[in-house]
DNA sequence: TAGATTGTTAATCGATTAACAATC
DNA sequence: TAGATTGTTAATCGATTAACAATC
């Protein structure tokens, strides 16, 4: 008895960006070498190839990879052959963004609702949805059987947001407020904090530490 | 002679996270056991403990460590004594939302341009400064000297900006374009996507591979 | 056949964790 | 002193990479 998926949870991370890299290729390309794509993703040829070996194998040797194929099968590998329902909960400056963002809608997901606790903001349409109060998530989501909740609401109340959510039945977290949240641990939450990308930055521009100085 | 710093970069991917944690605490809590910031950052204590021992050793056995003194270390060591200059190119629903964010002024970052390729944006104020045409970059970055560029353009440009970025000094990209960005290896990139964030979301609801299914 | 490239093995490297002596 | 908690060691675990036999 092996675990529910034998892929390692840093290849999972990868899968998206080769499907990122083989989604521009041009369409006339009909094979690719893991050498290849290696370049195109900033990455290592073996690891292309022990990454894209949990998939199966469909690399030939000596020709390289079916383009499409391979597309075909990370896709299938990371769920996108169907699509998901995705609510955003806090319709502010970023939440706003992503409601308008096209990126999603061609990637697989589907914003089916939108959500703010403000009731100036209730009513209001959003790139043809209506901004309802959270107070509706509740009943909305018996009905509609939601996928992925997008928390951007401040941090403050994020955790609140959290455990609504799950007790909806949520279970894929996409968290951008800078709060840590407590979830079951039935429940994926992947955190994207802007601050904390900026602040890793600033550790590499100021050089390290200062014993390093002495070198 | 080691590298210039000593600290291993998956502890330093986590600073921040304590950060976060040790900024929420109430002003009045005078120390912290590693147990205590484990369970507010989702951690484990032996990993709190071995990635604070790499600031030096401001614990006390027994004790704990000191709030302040901890959160100002971290602090130091992230580079954070100072204030960084950042820069947005592309004033899009996502670059207007980052120039509205609260979040990056205090915690060490100041918006100081703000960039654009649209002539029908150059110009127009946005949280207080002026939009300008993206041509205008080279001769600003000499004068104010950028820290950080945060790409938030559609994918197809984002080479092209990266490229003049590097051009213009920037050694600091955190990128939002879906988009894979060549750069000398003097630059620091992060990416963001959020669209991966959500497929990886996916692979996981998915339930891993279909061969799983004969368990 | 000769050249190219995969899939996989085995070595290496780095990160995590348990355990505990040191010490407040 | 007794209890608590750090800092660090050593074991473990997982990820990366080089190398190469398999094979198109």
């Amino acid at each position: 008895m092996k675990s529910s998926s034998g892929i390692p949870k840093a290849t999972v991370e990868r899968l998206p960006r080769y499907l990122r890299c083989l989604e521009a290729l041009s369409p006339l390309r009909a094979t690719i070498s893991s050498t290849d794509l290696a370049k195109l993703s900033n990455m290592n040829a073996a690891k292309v190839r022990k990454d894209l070996s949990h998939l199966g194998t469909y690399g030939v040797r000596g020709v390289g990879y079916d383009a499409e194929l391979l597309r075909f099968q990370i896709k299938r590998e990371l769920g996108l052959t169907r699509e998901w329902d995705v609510i955003i909960i806090g319709v502010g400056n970023l939440g706003s963004a992503l409601a308008n963002y096209g990126g999603f809608v061609n990637r697989g997901f589907s914003i089916v609702g939108l959500y703010d606790a403000d009731m100036t903001k209730v009513g209001m349409r959003m790139d043809g949805r209506i901004i309802r109060h959270i107070s509706a998530l509740e009943s909305d989501a018996g009905r509609d059987g939601i996928s992925i909740g997008v928390i951007t609401t401040p941090a403050e109340v994020a955790q609140d947001v959290a455990t609504l959510l799950v007790d909806c039945g949520v279970r894929s977290i996409l968290n951008f407020a800078p709060a840590e949240l407590d979830v079951p641990d039935t429940v994926h939450v992947r955190q994207v904090d802007l601050a904390t990308e900026l602040q890793i930055l600033s550790f590499y521009m100021s050089g390290g530490t200062p014993e390093a100085i002495d070198a």
